[in-house]
Formats: structure tokens, sequence, C-alpha cells
DNA sequence: TAATTTTATTAGGCATGCCTAATTTTAATT
DNA sequence: AATTAAAATTAGGCATGCCTAATAAAATTA
């Protein structure tokens, strides 16, 4: 079996993999998981030994089938734990995350297939990451970061990039949130903040930054 | 903050206290956590620089305030994961334990406070265990062992002192459950075997192991 | 009480998963 | 091409939580 370490190294590398990272280093890895490319190294090695993954200096780290698999399935437990905090017990989209790093690494046979039913077979969890299914397969995502959009244009927000309490917070605070409707409105010339229009509210203008982590369809 | 290993000494100690084990021992502890008595002096020594227990030679172990709090908080989220799993996820009785095992160890501010409202505040878990409320407190238990019942007397069953898939397997195929209603009807004085009759259905013999783990009112 | 058995404790080690401080490679600049 | 900067790797360590083997203390039994 894997450690909850091995777990998670193998988490930071598919998403790596996901967000189309060409080449994933232990640097890169180090970035992700708060610690230090020589730790990264070491559990290369192990992950390598035990053929969850490829390691190559020019090529980087990519995922064998069987690591993948693992991955996906931690994956689908920490969305799946995150509809049931939000849905079940009242958390806001901001907590969930934190909460479900820990219950993703809860391991028995068959719960993440129990828990999806008891949850209605959710697709997309509180962030509007897609949810894989019993095989792994995911649903289609296709979306835009708002900060591409034209003026005028009106769309509808599916997804955020970053799940931290303090981003989703600020979007609170903006009552923007996921299926919220957006018209542009103005782009700012001086450092291309968006006012935009939220359908029935009001308007607010969003940072750079922000725009960039918020996708929309 | 304590690890996972540290909670699980702390709530081995708490159980054998409830179980009125007199002096809890590197032994006693080292049989239930299935380790070594070495093992165990050295985390009594960090528990006791930590002031969540006392150790003496003579006295054993024994939880200071502060311990005991961690090892309720413990036990809570244990016992009202285990309504969880089976009530809305479908587990049997059987296969609760372990998946409780780990979770009792998520740690959230409110997190047992949140399932605790989900569930409907239960006061028992699904082996008849007493669930703490929001301030520590336990629900008064009274019960004595089917062992000790006489011939004739019409009993209830209320908690079971065994929670391994293997006994409670046994159970479920004697189709002994919690609130069973039992009437002893003999007791076999080659082995203190019971022959019981259980309430509409049928009769079946219970061996003196299972009868003291079965406990009634 | 003396011998025996059980329990507690100490000493030394090991695997895991991190770290820092070199050192070596590789990439980017000048 | 030579210099400089960044990234990868190696070496050596450390904390945690275990282990076994050896020793000391306590409890049992004879
Ligand atoms: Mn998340
Ligand atoms: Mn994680
Ligand atoms: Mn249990
Ligand atoms: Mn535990």
């Amino acid at each position: 079996m894997h450690s909850l370490s091995e777990e998670n190294y193998l988490k930071a590398i598919y998403s790596q993999t996901k967000e189309g990272v060409s080449k994933i280093t232990p640097t890169s890895i180090a970035e992700e998981l708060r610690n230090n490319p020589a730790s990264v190294i070491d559990m290369l090695k192990k992950l390598s030994d035990k053929k969850l993954l490829s390691y190559d200096k020019v090529k980087g780290a990519k995922l064998t089938e069987k690591g993948n698999k693992i991955a996906v399935e931690i994956v689908r437990k920490h969305r799946l734990w995150e509809v049931f905090l939000l849905e079940k017990l009242g958390y806001s989209w901001g907590e969930v995350h934190d909460i479900a790093e820990q219950l993703e690494h809860i391991r028995h046979e068959d719960l993440a297939d129990r828990l999806d039913k008891f949850l209605g077979y959710p697709t997309y969890d509180p962030h509007g990451d897609p949810i894989p299914d019993k095989n792994g397969k995911l649903p289609a995502t296709k979306w835009l970061p708002l900060s591409e959009i034209a003026i005028g244009k009106k769309v509808k927000v599916v997804n955020v990039d970053d799940n931290s309490p303090d981003f989703l917070k600020y979007l609170d605070r903006q009552e923007i949130g996921l299926n919220s409707i957006i018209t542009i409105r103005e782009i700012q010339n001086f450092d291309k903040s968006l006012l935009v229009e939220l359908k029935g509210k009001k308007e607010v203008y969003l940072s750079p930054e922000a725009s960039k982590k918020i996708f929309v369809e």
C-alpha cells in the first residue's frame, strides 16, 4: 500500500499533468507541496521503484497507468468529500478544500462509490472541478478564464482555479459564485481590471489576478 | 497539536479507564494497540511531557483533564462517523468500526458538531456505545452481560462489547442485533452456553464467550 | 525465602519523510 | 565562449514511532 505522503505526490503530479505543465520537475513538485526539491527527489526514486511513475532528468516525472489510477481515485474522493461537506454539513466553498485534503486519504474498498451514490452522483465539485466516475472517467470541461472574455459578453461562472479560503471569501464578498451570470462592462486600460455586472445585482471591479482564476462559459 | 499516534494512545487509555481497568500499564496498552511495551514507554514519556497524562510505575497511566478532553473528542468523532457510515452510506455494523478508526482523526474545528447535527444528535453508536455530546457528557448506560441473566428473563440487547467484523457477522447470522428481544431458555451445565429465544423468530445457542460480549437491559 | 516468571525499562536500530549544505549539471547572460 | 544563475542531485542529519535484545525490578510460585 501507499502512504499518505505518497498519495499527495501522485496527486500533485496528476494535477500538474492536467494543468498542462510540460515538464514536471522536482522544483515544480516541491513548490506545490511546499517542501524541498531534495525531498522530492527521494520520493521520486521511491515511487519510481514502485512503478507508479517514471522520472527522467530530461522528460521530468510522468505517472504510469498504475500511478494515474491511484491519483484519480484520490481526486475522486477529494471532490466527493467536498460535495458532502458543502451540501450535507453546510460548509462554505472556501472551507471544504482543507478538510477534504484529510478525507481524501480515508481508505476503504467501496467508500467512494457509496459516498457517490449517497450524494446523487454529482459530476462537479463546489469549485466546478469535474468528479471522476467509478471508472475514472471525467466529464467534459470547456471553459475560458474571465480575463479572456470580450467587453459586452455575458457568461456564466463554471470554475474557480484557486480553492483557498482567502480567494473564495473575496468572491463571496463580491457575491460571485458558481453559476453567477456576468457581463463584462469595461476593461481598465491601466491594469486590465474588469468592471463586471452581476445579473440583477450590482457592478463590481475584479483584479486581473482574480479574473484569471475565474473560468466561464 | 497531537499526532494520529498520540491520539490513539489517549483513546486506548481512555477506553481502559472506562472499562474499569484498575492499573493501566505499558503491557495493557501495548496489547490494545498491538505494539510493544517498549514503544509504549517511549510514548508515555512524550505524553507525560505534554501534560496529557501522568505515568507512575505504581499507579499506572492516567489521563489529565486535558488528555481526557482530547480522548473524548476522538471517541465522539469515532462514534458519530460510525452512525454516518451505517445510516447514510448503508454499511453494516460490522464494517463501520475500521473505517471510523480512520475518520476519527480528521481534524476541523466544528466538524463533529456539524456531523452531529446532520445525523440528528444521535446518543448511541451502532454498537450501542454512548456518544459524548458537544460538552463531553455521556448519556447514561446501565446494562448487564447476557451471561448474567437468569433463566426465563426477557431482555433487550443494548450493547455489544466487541466491534470486530467477525463477531458481528456471527451475531448477524444468528439474527441478533441491537434492540433484539431475547428470552433465556436454558443454560447448559457443561459449558454455560445459552439457549435463547429471539422474539418471534427462532431459538439459538450462544457460546459463553459470546454471551459475555452481549449486553442487555 | 529462594527460584522462577512476568513486567518494566534502557539501549541501540531502522524506515519514513523531511531538512540543510555542499556539489554537480544545465540553462541563461554577457 | 566565459560567466553567472538556476536546477538537480548527493551527503549527512533529524524527529517520529516503531522494533529487538539486554537488563533491572516486581510479582509469583515453589
Ligand atoms: Mn479541493
Ligand atoms: Mn492530501
Ligand atoms: Mn468503533
Ligand atoms: Mn484511531
